[in-house]
DNA sequence: GACCGTCTCCCCCGTGCGGGGGAGGTCCGT
DNA sequence: ACGGACCTCCCCCGCACGGGGGAGACGGTC
């Protein structure tokens, strides 16, 4: 029987990517799609995917935090596939001891995309060289922003609202009218906003809103 | 007829994902790929595709590079979309002025993608989509040809060096120190960013530079 | 029952921000 | 020679913002 795959990529583009190169092997089938981390768990319980081809940088929940999550709550969780761009190698040594199976670089060719799959379903797990090299290196320096933005990202649903509402330019005023609360409680939300994403202020939260995807531009 | 589309870019998945994008739209055809920028010419010669689809990073010919190759040298040139993931908004301009006639994010949602290759496709200069259109609303301007963001806000040189330091969080107090000028100007170039923006603090700022594509979410 | 997280609201307080003015300088095109 | 952008700096002023506290109410968990 097939191997089955969860793609969980934020980037329709990116998902429609893996879906053609992986339906284009016979013995691999697709059997579902998710747009963000959040969303990883249920489909598993529902799917049971042989492999989950799992993006990092997500706007809710990060690859790394789905990783951590499918593993700390199902049953029998299926192999995790991290799939980044080498840009973001940093995210590489996280992912592994957040329990990744194997790691793939998306501008990898389709043979590869697909041997990729194979391995890590067969039990196998897999980086890729050029990856573990940099992570030798790279380990132990500190300095790591967007990281940091992502991780720290541990908004309450309340606190999510308000940054929304931020990243669309209304004031604290505003957004009291808005939840139909009081100014005093905005403040507070947003003051925690800021603390959990490391911003100085509504401007930077902004900023990182945009920058992790947790809204989008356009 | 529909429109013939040629797909440039060195990752076989992501001309997968754009294949697969594109083809479900019954207007548009994909008649042909390359894997980087050095190859097009011959291509567009023979396959005479209505738009070319070019990524800016590739290992021989970037896409900046293969845009003016192809205006320079064939009769009837295509569209071109300018597809990237790219933070760097230095090849917006570079793009534009190479003679792309649109641009368009990788993270686009399916329906923008397709969207954005009718346009180009039909004569119409685009940016970034949506964001650009409301621009050119918002401020009123005629004028349509392939312009510079920059032109269409009508921000100065200065005003644009100051906004892009404001979309990356400093303070007016951290752009003064780096462009080493007193705050006193920097809260002057804050105040003509804002009005010609139609922005009432720089959080709304930043949000249009970032909804306008003037920078770009990483 | 005790505990914790979340949401709600409240105080004080300093300051960065933005609006409204103005003014001197250079460089440009006419 | 003149106007007109543009960059630079300056004044006053009001206020939204953000920090640092705290507190009551609710719903879960242990």
């Amino acid at each position: 029987m097939p191997v089955t795959v969860l793609l969980v990529d934020d980037e329709p583009l990116v998902r429609a990517g893996l879906r053609a190169v992986l339906e284009a092997q016979p013995d691999i089938e697709v059997v579902g799609e998710a747009a963000d981390g959040a969303a990883v768990i249920p489909l598993v319980r529902r799917l049971r995917p042989d492999v989950v081809a799992m993006d990092v940088r997500m706007p809710l929940m990060d690859g790394i935090e789905a990783t951590r999550a499918v593993l700390r709550t199902v049953a029998e969780p299926p192999k995790i596939l991290v799939v980044t761009t080498f840009e973001d190698d940093e995210y590489v040594y996280e992912a592994l001891r957040a329990g990744a199976d194997g790691f793939l670089l998306k501008r990898a060719r389709p043979a590869e995309i697909a041997h990729a799959v194979r391995l890590v379903a067969e039990g196998e797990s897999l980086l890729f060289p050029a990856s573990v090299r940099r992570l030798a290196t790279r380990y132990g320096d500190g300095a790591r922003p967007a990281r940091a933005v992502l991780e720290r990202a541990r908004l309450t649903e309340r606190e999510a609202e308000v940054l929304r509402l931020m990243a669309r330019g209304l004031s604290n005023a505003e957004i009291a009218a808005r939840l139909v609360v009081g100014a005093e409680t905005v403040k507070s939300h947003v003051s925690s906003v800021l603390a959990k994403l490391g911003a100085r202020d509504r401007t930077q939260a902004v900023i990182a809103a945009y920058e992790s995807g947790f809204v989008e531009a356009g």
